[in-house]
RNA sequence: GCGCCCGUAGCUCAGUUGGAUAGAGCGUCUGGCUACGAACCAGAAGGUCGGCUGUUCGAGUCAGCCCGGGCGCACCA
């Protein structure tokens, strides 16, 4: 509602412009400094003062005379050097809020996708996987709230070289066979994912003490790559428990997928050799004859040296890989996977997997006409090379279209290495934080936090609500911490670098998840209670009429709340603009600061004024949807009770 | 050496793309549970926006140069 007028003031404003001084500027709405300046600011007469050589507040002045009547807005004032404000009408703009239901129009002829978490299938996931979840995530809720269609996938490098290092650990360490790795993973009292995780480590650190070990590797890399043998039977084994493991961590946080594209069909369908065509043909890549690089097709422009994508030995490195999967994701490599159900989601939603062989599942994926990669800040290089290749291609729009979601990593504080009783270096003591390394096994993983958050958030529900059942207690428990989890994760701006510590995750106080959860559910204990009483919620379309609307929002305070909880369009759009979630979470923060505010100082069901009774009640059923959905666009839930 | 990111209250972070008197949470101090359950609310203290120059009506925001921290810059992924 409030976001529908802004675009309405911005626009009666800009064809005045456009007809009175011939410029078209795109006019900017922005937020007064205080709330009694109105609703609304325009600073449109700053942008116009240059070219017309005029004072800003004359400027300001001519527009206010000019723009004429805009619906729903009350008044218009300058104000300051320049400033214009808006003052909504009161009456009509909350009588909007009653009646029209604003859903948000499907955009047609858009698909965007969305690429995210994209773990190596090698061991557990920890946080920084998290990060990466979250963000994707919520971006795609973001998007599709607005209207967008989304696809998300979900990228699997099944036969790279880290999974290839914990089969070389099976294989060669714990002397195990494809039988007795099948018999592990059917060990109850063994999490696969964390054994993997130490072997892992294992190998790595085994390789650094006896590099000749290393042979190992490229032994393991040529059997999954030939598909025979028990090595790759070993791979395919570890890859599709570990894929499974890291499918269950995320959806303990709500994050779903519908599509798991795999590297192994990458190689089987031969996706690399026609993009080398195609990158040969338009001349994207050259074949270098001297000097240090001889011998490798070379993708110049980036660097001075340039960036090899075919070795000399005739093999691909990741990235060109990367080029033929950003092709595929646009519909432009001219060729397609094959795909088969991989799991069913609660809500019957079907995840798909890519397979070489054909099948008849009819699905079609890819064609996308936007393209986003949830990639950490430290492969910014890489993803700039894939999109240096579709230029090369001459896909210049689609290279524009093709955005890294970068975000920057997350590193462990000193002090919470401490808690968690990892061994640090007296070097690594000093510094403000620690990077995670799955090499050195060094990290929280996802579950273990997840376990600690649930447990702390029990022993709340336990205190204030020990006669539930013990089952209950558990989903209240675990949704808080979800809650919790999800909210730290997204209350940074993407490129600052979380540093982690454990305590503050914890924290259920202050601007977190379960504040806005708290804020929830007290909005609905008064709906509910108000039941329990006898009392039906009252129809508000028919007992609130624009006059009693008006005069209920004389009351500044109200107002200024109404205000706050019918700013979540446009919150969302400013969020989904800037590409930042941290300000949707901002946002629902804000939203429910507001509610608790009002919820202290207004007796609701107690109201004796009826009008009064039924505006406040209305008021709470606003808030209590504003907050479920922007909640839910952050992929929080609601629980029943706190 | 080159490229990218960061530096804002004691701590952790926002800051609507250059706008009005720089905000929030935590922590500290003070006050509030016989209202719809206090995982809450009210109030106070706390700032040379790393530094210096510049661009202009206006700079936390843009440019240049410094200082400090982080991350990249493979025929690894």
């Amino acid at each position: 509602m409030f976001h529908s007028i802004e675009k309405q003031v911005s626009s009666a404003f800009r064809e005045h412009i456009q007809v009175r001084y011939g410029i078209d500027v795109a006019v900017a709405i922005e937020q007064p400094r205080q709330s009694d300046f109105g609703e609304m600011a325009v600073p449109a007469a700053f942008q116009l003062a240059k070219q017309l050589r005029q004072a800003p507040r004359k400027i300001a002045a001519e527009l206010v005379d000019g723009v004429g009547p805009i619906p729903g807005v009350a008044a218009m004032e300058v104000a300051g050097n320049g400033y214009i404000n808006v003052r909504l009408d009161r009456g009509a703009f909350s009588e909007g809020l009653l009646r029209g239901q604003s859903a948000m129009a499907a955009v047609e002829g858009e698909k965007i996708i969305v690429e995210h978490t994209n773990i190596n299938p090698n061991k557990a996931a920890h946080i920084g996987h998290l990060r990466n979840a979250a963000l994707g995530d919520t971006y795609v809720r973001m998007l599709r709230a607005l209207g967008y269609r989304v696809e998300v996938q979900n990228y699997i490098d099944n036969t790279g070289v880290q999974v290839a290092d914990v089969v070389a650990g099976f294989h060669y360490l714990d002397g195990k066979s494809p039988a007795g790795v099948k018999a592990l993973m059917a060990d109850p009292s063994v999490r696969f994912d964390y054994y993997c995780w130490d072997l892992y480590a294992k190998t790595s650190s085994y390789y650094k003490d006896h590099p000749e070990a290393l042979e190992w590797r490229s032994r393991t890399l040529h059997a999954m790559e030939s598909g025979e043998g028990e090595l790759s039977e070993l791979a395919h084994l570890v890859a599709d428990a570990i894929v499974e493991k890291h499918l269950a961590t995320m959806l303990r946080m709500d994050v779903e997928y519908d599509v798991l594209p795999r590297e192994s069909e990458i190689l089987h369908l031969e996706f690399w050799s026609a993009a080398f065509t195609l990158l040969k043909e338009r001349k994207a890549i050259y074949f270098e004859t001297e000097g240090k690089q001889a011998g490798c097709w070379v993708m110049p422009g980036l660097s001075e040296e340039g960036k090899v994508i075919v070795r000399s030995d005739g093999t691909v490195v990741y990235t060109g890989k990367d080029i033929a999967y950003q092709l595929w994701k646009f519909g432009l490599l001219g060729k397609d996977f094959f795909y088969r159900p991989f799991q069913t989601y609660a809500d019957g939603r079907v995840l798909w997997v890519t397979t070489d062989g054909p099948a008849e599942s009819g699905q079609q994926f890819g064609h996308g006409t936007r393209v986003y990669n949830v990639i950490d800040s430290r492969q910014s290089y890489l993803q700039d090379v894939v999109v240096a290749g579709l230029r090369g291609l001459g896909y210049q729009s689609q290279a524009d279209r093709s955005v890294h979601f970068s975000y920057e990593m997350v590193a462990l504080t000193p002090r919470c290495c401490a808690d968690l009783g990892i061994p640090l270096s007296e070097e690594d003591r000093k510094r403000t934080y620690v990077e995670v390394s799955g090499r050195k096994g060094l990290g929280v993983k996802a579950d273990d936090l997840m376990d600690t958050l649930i447990d702390k958030a029990l022993e709340e529900v336990a205190s204030r609500h020990g006669e539930a059942s013990a089952e209950e207690q558990r989903q209240v428990a675990s949704q808080i911490a979800i809650g919790a989890l999800r909210y730290f994760l997204l209350k940074f701006t993407r490129n600052s670098v979380i540093a982690f510590d454990l305590q503050e995750a914890l924290s259920f106080e202050g601007e977190t998840g379960p504040y806005v959860q708290y804020a929830a559910v007290r909005a609905r204990n008064i709906l509910r209670k108000l039941e329990e009483r006898g009392e039906a919620l009252p129809d508000f379309a028919s007992e609130l009429n624009p006059e009693a609307l008006a005069r209920q929002l004389q009351s500044e305070d109200f107002w200024q709340m109404l205000l706050a909880a019918s700013k979540a369009d446009s919150a969302l759009e400013r969020a989904a603009t800037a590409g930042e979630p941290a300000h949707v979470a901002k946002y629902a923060f804000q939203l429910a600061q507001a509610f608790n505010n009002f919820y202290h100082q207004y007796p609701i069901i107690h109201e004796e004024n009826r009008e009064k009774k039924v505006f406040l009640l209305w008021m709470t059923d606003f808030f209590r949807r504003q907050l479920e959905r922007t909640a839910g666009i952050l992929g929080i839930r609601i629980p029943t009770y706190m």
